[in-house]
DNA sequence: GTTGCCATCCCTCTTAAGAGGGGGGTGGCA
DNA sequence: TGCCACCCCCCTCTTAAGAGGGATGGCAAC
């Protein structure tokens, strides 16, 4: 095995985090640490430069999330193994990384016998999705996806603005903003555009 | 020095954090992990068993935050050294943190260059607050702040409530919650609700 | 003991929000 | 071709939200 190691690409904005990571991979003879990014344009940069077998990627980072890296490395390298590690637990997010290709989500507060399988798992191009973490995507489907725009409408609602601002930031008439609104009220199952924004907060749809 | 090492104990609800915490300490001579802890029930335990020299401790933690650990074991140990290590960056975290007692508050995406020198000024006893913190908590100073019972109006509002469901909660006359809502409308600067629920969960006032 | 902050309650007024209807145009796709 | 999803526009109506006042008792600091 370990003549032919996996060779792990690591990304997430902080410090401490990389480190554990590396430490812990470390730990096993046939896993291997092959780089560090700190940021999204890095992740890509150096999965181009190093073709790693794995990317043990972070949701949010600056300069390019972890979503967006995911695409970009899936567009150029289609068979890219990308494990998505990260504190996020919004069924949105884990929607997202799964759809831009993804080969499992990790919580972070994962321990070294969940992590160790998983990148395994992952490297050999299975998919790893831990219980929680299924259990958190099946709830989604109880609610309807929302359009592109209502959540830009959404994310206007988040900076508090009132209907006629949102109308004009969007050169759209208020009525229609209305709409929207009621849209997005009735798919959130929420009562007011308040709850709204705290509910796209929790599912990841929106972040601050 | 190796002889009196700084005893350290690090809390945080994150494995991969606290083993990067423990490689980052353990490459240092004079600095030993002591101790472990995942939340802050567990924290306050340990600190009373090994009372170590310094607490590496995370905000945000299930069963009791940074915080109240931190008030906890200062009143029991007025003397304990506590640097808090987190990803949140609001003011009101940041405030809060130094009021109960904390030595130091540094961003989790510091480097081994900040964080050692950190730890090593906290462990002596000194103050240690970054730059970037420095400011955060400058800023904070244009505003007034909210009295307890603003904030408990302030999560009401965030759970989507309408002013009479609030007054009905908290058992008060609808005139009284907005009498709150509009002192906090002031305080926070801030032109309707939903804005101020989104103001307060950016400067840690109120969290999800 | 007075000053100041807090929490409570009350009133009026204007405007915005949200519910409930009605359409119309596009572009993909079966 | 017809259907569907999305986006857009318009109307009315009721109620909630927020601005602007004023007022009281308690409690702690000075």
């Amino acid at each position: 095995m370990s003549k032919n190691p996996i060779r792990i690409l690591i990304a997430d904005d902080h410090y401490v985090v990389r480190m554990g990571l590396a430490a812990l991979v470390e730990t096993e003879p046939d896993l291997q640490v092959v780089g560090e990014a700190a940021d999204g344009t890095q992740v890509v940069e150096l999965y181009q430069k190093l073709e790693p077998d794995l990317v043990l990627m972070d949701l949010r980072m600056p300069r390019g999330d972890g979503i967006s890296a995911t695409q970009k490395i899936r567009t150029q390298f289609p068979a890219a193994r990308i494990l998505m590690l990260t504190t996020y637990d919004g069924d949105d997010d884990i929607h997202k990384a799964l759809s831009a290709g993804a080969g499992g989500y990790l919580l972070k507060n994962s321990t070294r016998e969940s992590l160790i399988p998983a990148i395994r798992a992952v490297a050999a191009g299975q998919r790893w999705i831990p219980q929680e973490v299924a259990t958190r995507l099946a709830a989604r489907k109880l609610f309807e996806e929302l359009t592109p725009r209502e959540i830009e409408v959404l994310h206007q609602l988040a900076t508090g603005r009132a209907n006629k601002e949102i109308a004009d930031v969007l050169k759209i008439s208020e009525h229609t903003v209305k709409d929207h609104l009621k849209s997005i009220l009735g798919k959130l199952h929420v009562a007011d555009r308040t709850e709204a924004v705290t509910a796209a907060l929790q599912r990841g749809i929106i972040h601050l």
